[in-house]
RNA sequence: GGACAGUUGGCCGAGUGGUCGAAGGCGCACGCCUGGAACGCGUGUAUAGGGCAACCUAUCUAGGGUUCGAACCCCUAACUGUCCGCCA
């Protein structure tokens, strides 16, 4: 979350950056309300409450001594009364600051680009050139009718935007993974295991909850959710730890499914392995000291741009508008690969510096010298395996159906 | 799923109603000692919020209750351990 100690201090340049982001003036107002009065509140409780600890200790001694203690124990009485009351207030107020706060997206960062939607995103650079094809191509869809993608199937299993991979569909897949998982610990990222279940706090943590609720998959009576990325469990697994600063950065990866509901998406990409609600994802998470993470920002964006030349894939980097930017990010390059069939680049990666947003709400800090302070969280995915599998696929499909593989995947096929 | 036991600071561990934010030890940091080191000695060593200095408030798994006052008593939950059942 933000730091509303800058809101009040930087109370009209904060605006700025977040009507950016799409935020309503008037809650970034009423956030401003919201922390005076938690603050009076909290003066007015904690001033009388140190004399009534005082009080509570005469009464202890009088006791002892033997004195009378009924002109204290009516003081204290009433002043348990107002206590009570304060102590309701100062809920209440604080209570009224997490429901805004809670919901305010990050500022974006000063170097980003405004507007209003993915039309307004920047392009940094494209990598590899898409192949021309001399015959009529398909889309990954009819391909993967003889290769192995059975849609039916898993629209059967579960319902639609789930797919069954037959075959060496499903080893193409399995191969992907692992060949991942191997490049990324070859640039020094930290390979973990994680459960893909995860409970609200968490998700609390790296900014999914409150505000996105819906697009999240829960688990019945459990109090649990399913992940819809690596980056939760990964980033909190430093949830509520102080961390010495010689430890930083940390640098971790993971496979897991990702769970999504796509809540928000309509009827877009109904068909094929675009848009599912399960998909495999290899992910980058890295804690750094604040110095570092503009740097790193850098690091996981080569590192996952490396991850599609090795692949043979046709790319592009692009720096996201602020309109176009997620929750919890301050700065977001995206990756898009080359998708023959839609002539055009599609999303595959998302690589994004957070800042102090997610170490704030989760509690993430680290200790240099005598102080601690905020780490700065990033993540990126690294890459989406299922987007993957349809640009191997489509960019790499002959006439007769049949389909060229890059070699840096012999060893894991 | 059933029965019982436990959950205290970075770690171990004391503490069963009144300066307990918490003894003691370990670890760690700094200083002394040493040619250098170990040993020894001394000092310091949680987090958050407010003043932003003294100091104040909160936190002994979490939430609720009893009490003038709770780490300590009561209730609920979570987690850990052990035994039984079940199971990959």
């Amino acid at each position: 979350m933000i730091d509303v100690k800058l809101l009040h201090k930087n109370f009209d340049e904060t605006v700025a950056a977040l009507l950016r982001k799409k935020v309503d003036v008037t809650l970034l107002n009423d956030l401003k309300t919201a922390h005076e009065t938690l603050k009076s509140a909290k003066l007015a409780y904690e001033s009388l409450q140190a004399k009534q600890n005082e009080l509570s200790r005469l009464f202890g001694q009088y006791k002892k001594e033997g004195k009378n203690i009924d002109a204290l124990k009516n003081e204290v009485d009433s002043n348990k009364a107002a206590l009570v009351t304060l102590l309701e207030t100062q809920r209440l107020a604080e209570d009224a600051l997490d429901a805004i706060i809670m919901t305010i997206p990050n500022l974006p960062d000063s170097d980003v680009p405004h507007g209003e939607d993915e039309n307004d995103n920047v392009e940094i650079a494209k990598v590899l050139t898409p192949r021309v094809f001399e015959f009529p191509i398909k889309d990954h869809v009819e391909l993967g009718d003889t290769l192995g993608l059975d849609f039916e199937a898993g629209v059967k299993l579960a319902k639609s935007r789930f797919t069954v991979m037959r075959g060496d569909m499903a080893r193409l897949e399995r191969a992907l993974i692992n060949y991942m998982l191997d490049f990324n610990a070859q640039r020094g990222f930290h390979e973990m295991s994680l459960p893909y279940m995860v409970n609200a706090d968490m998700l609390r943590g790296t900014g999914q909850l409150p505000k996105f609720e819906e697009d999240l998959f829960k688990i019945g009576d459990e109090n649990l959710y399913l992940i819809p990325t690596a980056e939760v469990p990964l980033t909190n697994l430093l949830y509520d730890e102080i961390v010495t600063a010689e430890t930083l950065p940390i640098k971790m990866t993971a496979h897991t499914p990702c769970f999504r509901k796509e809540a928000g998406s309509g009827g877009r990409d109904v068909r094929g392995m675009i848009r599912q609600h399960q998909f495999h994802k290899v992910e980058l998470v890295a804690i750094t000291h604040p110095d570092q993470s503009d740097d790193m920002l850098n690091e996981m964006v080569q590192c996952a741009s490396d991850l599609l030349t090795s692949l043979e894939l046709p790319h592009r980097l692009v720096t996201l508008c602020d309109g176009d930017m997620g929750f919890s990010a301050a700065k977001t390059i995206d990756i898009e690969v080359w998708i023959p069939s839609q002539n055009t680049y599609r999303e595959i990666s998302s690589v994004s510096n957070t800042r102090d947003f997610q170490a704030r709400r989760a509690k993430i800090r680290f200790k240099e010298g005598k102080t601690n302070s905020l780490v700065h969280t990033l993540n990126g995915s690294s890459l989406a395996v299922g987007r993957t599998m349809v640009a191997l696929i489509e960019n790499g499909q002959h006439e007769d159906g049949t389909l060229t593989l890059p070699t840096v995947l012999d060893r894991y096929l």
